[in-house]
DNA sequence: ATTATTGAAGGTCAAAGATAGTCAAAGTGA
DNA sequence: TCACTTTGACTATCTTTGACCTTCAATAAT
């Protein structure tokens, strides 16, 4: 028997091939569904539509609260390049090597000057002041990460 | 009933595109449309369209009460705008405050659909994760405030 | 003319309800 | 054994509801 967390992964992949790469589910009727509890879902989504992997993913608890994902496209030449890199990153990076990705991406117009700008307020030490030293790295890391995909949606 | 609130943002936000940007409601006629309590319509407003979004928000009791919404006035787009607004950011600021704040930029047209993607990137819950729940609020204040002042150089 | 009363709005706030997220222990299988 | 998966108790966040409060305009009472 197939582990289930790989049948909601094809599963979810079905939906979102299905649609135009943009999916928005709810948490406890999927895992109703499959029959599992609701942090299975979230385990699904961590482990299988990753950054790296080229999702975008985005979420809202409450009333009318949801999950939603987005497969990047990844076809244009200048984004593959981008999906290379982001998976070459590690996951604890310093604003001076942040910096150093962020140049080179403008550099090589994968990005414009204003989004480099963007991306680089949004991994200044400054920004992340507030967060304990030891985890500012990770902090930083998602932040890139998560940005970058965003630019390929 | 989900998103119910979502419903009576839009709503009001297509009466206001339909006007000239003022529209005056009566909080109990508008509750009765989305058969709910009035107290609901003070909550969306509340949480969507404050003074600091972009909003101005006018109201009066008794007899012949009403709440008056109007958009800040076109003039009012662009550097000095957005500089304003950032001004009066309150510095522990929630994922969805900070959508509601980006979602209404990209309305405005004061940044573009992909500069609001990378904003909601950055300052997303899952991207704070790493970071002390009790400090979280602050970093997204100081990242979408420096990430906004960027977009001003 | 002045004041008191009343009914018609809108405002506040906290509790209850509805989702989603986290973390670590327990289970599984190669 | 060791990495991956499954579970569930606990937490965080957002929405909906309702009881109670405040303000205003019209009008009745003095």
């Amino acid at each position: 028997m197939a582990k289930l967390s790989d049948l909601i992964e094809a599963f979810i992949k079905q939906m979102i091939n299905d649609t135009d790469g943009t999916i928005e589910i709810q948490r406890n009727e999927l895992a109703n569904q499959f029959n599992c509890v609701p942090s299975q879902i979230n385990y699904v989504i961590d482990t299988r539509f990753t950054t790296e992997r080229g999702y975008y993913v985005e979420s809202r608890r409450g009333g009318g609260g949801h999950i939603k994902i987005r497969r990047v496209s990844i076809e244009h030449k200048g984004k593959n390049f981008l999906m290379h890199i982001i998976n070459s990153m590690g996951d604890n990076i310093s604003q001076q090597s942040a910096y150093v990705f962020i140049n080179n991406f403008v550099d090589y117009e994968v990005i414009s000057e204003r989004e480099g700008m963007m991306l680089k307020a949004a991994t200044s030490d400054k920004v992340l002041m507030a967060a304990p030293v030891e985890v500012r790295g990770y902090i930083r890391a998602s932040i890139l990460k998560n940005m970058l995909v965003s630019l390929l949606v």
